[in-house]
DNA sequence: AATTAGTTGGTTTGAGCAACAAACTAATTT
DNA sequence: AAATTAGTTTGTTGCTCAAACCAACTAATT
């Protein structure tokens, strides 16, 4: 229904709209003059400075003199302020749950990490915050002012609730009551599917340069995720669970998942699947085969295994059937890869790119971008920091 | 980037918001009145009035008086008024361009059809000019408020350039500017994709009940084709190509298509792969196979052909595998299919639902709605007019 | 070195617009 | 007549906007 989740207008709206215009610019074009910002903005000058006081004063951005190479008064700098406002991440996994202390802009400033205990989701989120409290003060930071947490499972970021995360084994956990009562002082408590906020952590803080407005950030580890971003917003689906893809069919009555299903795209191109099918063509060669790694994998195809290279390559041409499936569905401007096998781009890309010339644009003068996360931490991590500070930046938007 | 496509806020942005709101919602739940429309969209009762006064000048509304079997004083009933503004529909296809002439809730007041000629798309044009006042001076209308037009290819439909259409042999033609020629008055001329225009036409004149917001729709003709709503909008894709659905790969080295790649989803559940199937399982039992149709394998089934019956039960399996990738990627409330196959819903249907409760939803408590369209006529038809009624109704919108 | 013009950045002022709140009128039931 | 609900009128508030203004700088001229 059309008239569904529309906001009515009035003046607070429309001064939390450019209030948030103007932050975020800021944040992305630093340093930006008041002048550029009307210029860019098509806001007059004095709204902008009237807006730019108020942000001065919440010492969310400050000020800087400058020379301008050019005629005419100097525009005065405005950046974003660091060390002010500080946010707690929290990426829970399977095995590892990992931990980030970073500031608005998205810069870690601390990490840390303990074994994942999901049998009382409860009592381990107490641990959780025992352990993100030593890390904050170890900083020397009195007070967090969001908290972002990614899981990997379906999760209603509105009401805070875990749906279902087969892997933690958490099913309908409401998350958010828990963090209320662990950080009742925390205005900003954000939970999210990790690939989801890794998919807005790219937004918000991937490369500038890309332009990034509408994309897809596929999660390749045991499994095989996706977070996709239209006009600058995540997809999130009917139900909180869009972008499922590991278990797309790519062969039908293929290799049986766990899932039920035969030929799922993640028995093939998930790290799992890798690693298995190295093991499987190396046969007695390997020592052991229990504490077979992608790392491993990797370092000897780097090394010269020709065994190693084979299966990365097939990995990647096992990558490229399901990224086209996504490319004619959702027709993304680029695609983002995280996981152990970016660590590969040399073997995985070629392949993943010739299917791709093969099968997605026939007739059509394009071509399309596959690639690696630059981050230097986890993007789920960053993402947990995200989907905090999206809430510090973010307010309505405008849209047609 | 988080700051592209953000429009700024000023106070005629925020009544044109406000207006629209009203606007769709005295259509969508009419009749209304100015109480109950203070009280759902949560703006003051003055505004309202306010608001409701231009639209009654603007002869896009009228008042009724009703009894109110409550205490207190009447409520004045809001419609749409109707009679009063035209909308010019026109659908073109490889083979038949079809006419319509709608009211502003999508009413068919009118339709016709020419056989399409495609070789010069600027005189074609024309000539569909020609039928279209033919139609509208039948129908005793002076003008048309606007023109809507929809296209089986790929459309830009902010610049009206017809970028690929491989059915049609048009590439790169710009059909707004030869429209504007043809039709200098008129304020609205719009073009889409015909999947896509039929999926808002399903968003805004579809099943009132069903509530639409997150849906698909799947439009099954010679190929396969959809139409992707994401919260009241449609996903477009970064070059005008999401929901390309007919040439995802259903079959690893399955039927060669006319694309080049093997096993296409079109190749087995599109029309034509239905007609083919049925006509190589009857083998030499028909007597000509040149003018077999769905019609005619549906009339078939329904008197009891057992070849038929289980042609048509097969392309539901095969829609179904198809169905279930969409399913997987965008999380839709509901997926609607049009075409001539919804008439063979009993045969096609268990076959899709029992697919779907097989792979879509493993350890998920949900189920998913696969409905065929109830429009009367050709819902690519009424997507053309539907994309110029929006233009009418809509405006900007808030949202977070 | 001093002066003036021109340019750009940012602030102040007042006008205009739209939503809002509160007080009002209108119409109906009990 | 009292209570209730619908819709209007009036005055206020908060926002953006336009234009005039001040500030600070460069470039050209004296």
């Amino acid at each position: 229904m059309i008239t569904k989740n529309i906001i009515r207008g009035n003046s607070k709206v429309v001064r939390n709209i450019n209030r948030s215009m103007i932050l975020n610019l800021i944040r992305v074009k630093q340093p930006v003059s008041r002048a550029t910002i009307a210029r860019v903005t098509n806001l007059n000058k004095s709204t902008v400075s009237s807006i730019v006081t108020d942000l001065l004063e919440e010492d969310l951005i400050f000020e800087q003199k400058t020379s301008n190479p050019s005629v005419g008064r100097n525009p005065l700098n405005l950046s974003l302020k660091l060390g002010k406002h500080f946010i707690g991440a929290i990426s829970i996994d399977a095995s590892l749950t990992r931990f980030a202390v970073t500031d608005i802009d998205g810069s870690v400033l601390g990490t840390s990490s303990i074994k994942s205990q999901l049998q009382n989701p409860k009592e381990f989120l107490g641990i959780c915050s025992k352990e993100l409290d030593s890390l904050t003060q170890k900083l020397n930071i009195n007070s967090l002012e969001g908290i972002g947490i990614t899981i990997a499972g379906i999760v209603d970021s509105k009401n805070l609730n875990v749906i279902f995360a087969p892997n933690l084994g958490w099913e309908n956990f409401h998350i958010g009551n828990v963090l209320k009562n662990l950080y009742p002082q925390t205005n900003i408590l954000a939970v999210g599917n990790d690939a989801k906020c890794s998919a807005l952590a790219e937004l918000w803080f991937g490369d500038h340069k890309l332009d990034l407005s509408n994309f897809v950030f596929l999660q390749v580890g045991p499994g095989i995720g996706s977070g996709i971003v239209v006009e600058n917003k995540l997809l999130d689906g009917e139900f909180h669970a869009s972008g499922e893809v590991g278990h797309t069919i790519v062969y039908e009555d293929g290799e049986l998942c766990s899932c039920g299903n035969r030929g799922c795209w993640e028995m093939y191109a998930s790290d799992s699947a890798t690693i298995k099918r190295f093991i499987n063509q190396k046969g007695k060669t390997l020592n052991q085969t229990n504490n077979i790694s992608m790392d491993y994998i990797i370092e000897v195809a780097n090394n010269g295994d020709n065994i190693a290279q084979k299966v990365l390559k097939d990995t990647g041409y096992y990558l490229g059937l399901g990224i086209v499936k996504i490319l004619k569905i959702i027709d993304p401007q680029v695609i983002i890869v995280g996981g152990s096998i970016i660590r590969a781009w040399n073997f995985v890309y070629p392949e993943i790119d010739h299917i791709i010339k093969i099968r997605a644009f026939y007739g059509k003068k394009r071509t399309i971008s596959i690639l690696p996360t630059k981050f230097k931490i986890r993007p789920r991590l960053l993402g947990a920091a995200t989907i905090a500070i999206k809430e510090i930046f973010d307010d309505y938007k405008i849209t047609n």
